[in-house]
DNA sequence: CATGAAACCTTGCCTATGCG
DNA sequence: CGCATAGGCAAGGTTTCATG
């Protein structure tokens, strides 16, 4: 039997039910039994498990040549190009911390194999608890695109060493909270293929295809699949994918507004006391009027004050949309 | 002196990031 | 990959302040 990802995935959830499955993890040397209870090989032992799953299903499949590189599964043995399946896993109680692949090995792959920007990420977020019982709390079938995105001081999230590029690492796609979010996952292929191409021109060690880079990709990209790709530039894209700037931005502009508002309170409250300091001192109440004076005094102190946050708000949009 | 609103502080939670 | 850590955000409580 032949199956898409789509199918396996779909299998996996409704048909096996596996969101309600239970799994420990065993081991034994001679008479010493353990159960495992580090969460470093859930990974590798979830893609074990699959490949025994897609035996016992009866379901067809290749095995990777490369363990180093994607995919895991060839799902149509007959053509190494379509149904591609890469199987990660993460505990789902921190953040996805798997590695999606070498980036240097991988920004020559998908120009020498475009097909491999369709290969489908078959992804399980478990649970171990203190006994080492694992359960799988959720499970996503995704695009290489639709898990990656930009990081502060590059286009794609990029694990970093002595200032060495080495392996592409996922974002959050699942958050339910935006506002706690700093950097959205692409929107489109289109938009990924812009961060890798920026991230060759700004990594040293493939600064120099850079000039080449874009090119040979669309001339492969076309050749394979017959499509004229249209690709941003970077510097177009990339705000829209901070959105701890956007955050800023806002909460600068609302800053901005309270402080003139209150500012212009004060003036008017400034005005009010002037009239009441005249009326007293028609009558000359003395007491009064030095109250009222001592107020006038206060009131400016606090018209500085809002001045300097107005001041202060404004630098920081300057700063923002400059 | 009481009141209500705004400013301020504390705490817990979550994400991003660097390192081993 | 896991783990530690920093920094941002939200919620809740507390203090401060203008005002009647």
């Amino acid at each position: 039997m032949r199956l898409t990802a789509q199918e396996v995935y779909d299998k996996l959830v409704n048909e096996d039910g596996i969101l309600q499955l239970e799994g420990q993890i065993k081991f034994y040397l001679g008479d010493v039994n353990i159960i495992v209870k580090q969460r470093d090989v859930v990974g590798n032992i979830m893609q074990e498990w699959l490949q025994g799953w897609l035996d016992k299903r009866g379901i067809e499949y290749a095995p990777s040549e490369n363990t180093q590189m994607p995919p895991d599964f060839f799902l149509n043995p007959d053509d190494k190009t379509k149904n591609l399946l890469e199987v990660k896993a993460f505990n789902r109680n921190r953040g996805p911390g798997f590695d999606i692949a070498d980036f240097r090995m991988y920004e020559e792959e998908i120009i020498n194999k475009p097909y491999m920007l369709n290969v489908d990420y078959l992804i399980f977020g478990y649970d171990m608890n203190d006994d080492g019982v694992v359960t799988i709390k959720d499970v996503w079938l995704k695009k290489v695109w639709e898990i990656t995105r930009r990081m502060e001081d590059w286009p794609i999230n990029l694990q970093i060493k002595d200032n060495v590029v080495h392996k592409i690492r996922p974002g959050i796609w699942y958050a339910e909270d935006t506002a706690r979010t700093d950097y959205t996952v692409f929107e489109s292929l289109e938009d990924f293929i812009s961060a890798i191409e920026e991230a060759v021109f700004q990594n040293p060690k493939t600064h120099n295809n850079a000039g080449t880079w874009k090119a040979a990709f669309l001339r492969s990209y076309k050749q394979e699949t017959g499509i004229d790709l249209s690709i941003p530039r970077w510097s177009e894209i990339k705000d829209k994918y901070d959105l701890k700037s956007v955050r800023k931005l806002e909460k600068a502009k609302s800053d901005l507004a309270k402080a003139t508002d209150q500012y212009e309170k004060i003036k008017e409250r400034i005005q009010l006391y002037h009239q009441k300091l005249h009326v007293e001192q028609e009558k000359n109440n003395v007491g009064k009027v030095g109250k009222i004076q001592d107020d006038i005094e206060k009131q400016k102190k606090n018209a500085e004050k809002a001045k300097e946050k107005i001041n202060k708000a404004q630098a920081k949009i300057d700063e923002l949309e400059g």
